[in-house]
DNA sequence: TAATTACATCGTAAAATTGCAATATATAAT
DNA sequence: ATTATATATTGCAATTTTACGATGTAATTA
């Protein structure tokens, strides 16, 4: 009916779902991408380049917040986001014990 | 207007977003360990076991399918799915780039 | 104080996702 | 040939996502 069945699943699940689909987006890896790369925080910058509306980029930005991936404060008129590093590690161990659980086999069908 | 601007990003991130967004589900997560972990290849389980209907499980088994992360082969009457591989493989490496990309700097907002 | 700048939020439309009952299909067993 | 079993497909409803114009808000500048 449209929606989740989250009940069913464990909070493992439920939690590397909700991060993976906090990425799984083109323009929000283009973000992270970009806020990796000038390492110190940039935002407005955003709009220019990627060539999303405005309030387009600022609701990717409030998912990604939302999902606890950057973190952004009031620098004067503008607002500075950066990767939340407790979070990127939380996503880097559950999500690299799950690719890793696959040991590439030979006996498959 | 409810459709991704595929067009304005790379096709890196392209790929990687749509890899992510299949494995972006508790459901597919829950899928993919079931197969992970019975190394050998296994399907209507799942449907006794997730506590999800037939139909729904189906559906997602054809989700992953078609972003080339598992595969199905017929055996009688029932169908035996397994991890693709070469899919994984990429899998690992594009999000392991990316992950990697990120050096927990110091100096953040 | 008024204007400007940077960002967030609201409202809305189109499209995609999730889930399931019902039904179709295809192979195996009787 | 008929029945049973396993999976796929169809059709539908509820919900969520994506995108953007318009508008609101909050801090800086004139």
């Amino acid at each position: 009916m449209g929606l989740t069945r989250s009940e069913i699943f464990t909070d493992e699940q439920n939690q590397l779902s909700t991060l993976l689909k906090a990425i799984a987006h083109p323009a929000r890896i283009a973000i992270l991408q970009r806020i990796i790369i000038s390492n110190t925080c940039i935002c407005g910058d955003l709009v220019g380049e990627l060539g999303l509306a405005q309030a387009t980029i600022s609701q990717h930005l409030k998912e990604l917040k939302l999902a606890g991936i950057i973190q952004g404060t009031i620098e004067g008129v503008s607002v500075c986001y950066c990767i939340n590093p407790k979070t990127w590690k939380l996503l880097e161990e559950q999500l690299g014990g799950f690719l890793a659980s696959y040991k590439g086999e030979t006996t498959c069908c």
